[in-house]
DNA sequence: GCAAAAGTGTTGAAGCTACACCCATGC
DNA sequence: GCATGGGTGTAGCTTCAACACTTTTGC
């Protein structure tokens, strides 16, 4: 983070970060506020940024989320690079990036990273003119969002949705660390937007010999409390 | 493809061309003649080039696999990139790249395509230096490939084989406009790296309604001639 | 006639789908 | 006591793996 370290001002990192709040898959964007002298203008994007000179595109992703974020020490999974010449040739787009980059900008070939993390994680920013939120998925295909950055969204949902059948484990880190059953088949019917049959779901991930159960149960509800489980590293 | 268009010496396009032979799966590797005042080397490496400033991902691709092989009309999907910033440090790859592209290169991301073409297409090659060849995949694991194309070969192969599940259809482009079953199960099992049983084989293709049965038999083979099928888009 | 690959069915195991009722809790 | 979601088993169907012998052809 050295201020001399130089840009590669035709390089990004956009990082989509998903969470579940139980409910809804939710995903981690950032407001950006543009003063065009001053239009005034407030949308939101993706958490990303270009890369330095010298840097490794995984490393790159690790830093700029740490960076936009405070968030530490998250697994970051390339999916996707978009490289369409107009994707930053919104006059809006590019003021924004060369105020925040302060550096001259042509063109930018973004290298997509998705994250799945517990919703409840601590996000710090690094600036006062930022901030940042979580908003659902459902409802971010009907926002605007800076650059492509729903093109972007949607193929790291594409990519997650995909994670069900070939690496399903990864669902548990959207999860707190001690979930229902419920949770856990809301989450999976929410990401593979249909829903299933509860006692098949429940015969399915009794064979992933990952969950761990728990002689706890859920408090507060309105109804039979659910019996509480949580994941075991094999 | 003017002169004066100006190259974006940050961002490049690798092909990776498969094609099957029949027997062996294979990638499409260029010869490069390296003169180092002159130490002379020799190696080989996949098609690619940097991309143009205005010019789109897609685009590119298409584009770097016409000039370099004369394949036209082929589709190109990305698969991944690569960005590992010693990926070029080699200097006998900048010397390459700097009198190859005219241009000084500092660092360059590349993004991975892969395509999937029949053996027996016509490579034209847009300079006397150079040269095209088929290699085989299991051969090219044991060679050593300019930059990083080691590894972009390695992906490319990890991305078609998840091809079969997901859209195994996409064999059909390797293969000859007619072939017989075995070709078609050869195919798969040398994709898939494991043998199928032959029966369990022709049933499960069978349910896929794409091949259409001729009344022709493939012919000078020193045994039982196998019948000839086609693939028909639904 | 022999070497080499083509072609062809059945069985058992595993996995997937569909489906309905009682239970515990908060209000 | 009622509304809400928790928790549970079975039966039929589909899919997948394993397995061996006869046919055709070139030489």
């Amino acid at each position: 983070m050295s201020e001399t370290r130089p840009y590669n001002p035709y390089v990004s990192i956009d990082c989509v970060v998903f969470g579940f709040d139980g409910k809804n898959l939710k995903v981690l964007l950032i407001k950006r506020h543009i003063d065009e002298n001053t239009g005034e203008y407030n949308d939101v994007k993706l958490p990303g940024s270009i890369i330095y000179m010298d840097e490794d595109l995984d490393e790159a992703a690790t830093r700029v989320l740490a960076e936009l974020t405070g968030l530490k020490n998250i697994p970051l999974s390339q999916f996707y690079s978009f490289g369409n010449p107009l994707r930053t040739s919104n006059p809006r787009d590019i003021l924004w990036l060369e105020r925040t980059m302060k550096t001259k900008i042509e063109r930018i070939v973004t290298i997509g990273y998705v994250a799945l993390i517990k919703i409840n994680r601590k996000i710090t920013l690094n600036s006062k003119n930022t901030s940042a939120e979580w908003y659902d998925v459902d409802e971010v295909q009907n926002m605007n969002l800076a650059m492509d950055h729903n093109l972007i969204v949607q193929k790291g949902l594409d990519h997650i949705k995909h994670w069900l059948t070939v690496e399903p484990h990864m669902m548990f880190k959207l999860l707190p660390h001690k979930f229902t059953l419920s949770q856990l088949r809301l989450l999976y019917d929410e990401i593979n937007r249909k829903k299933s049959d509860v006692r098949n779901f429940q015969k399915k991930i009794n064979q992933w010999h990952n969950l761990v159960v728990l002689d706890e149960f859920e408090k507060g509800v309105p109804h039979r409390a659910g019996r509480l489980y949580k994941y075991q590293k094999k």
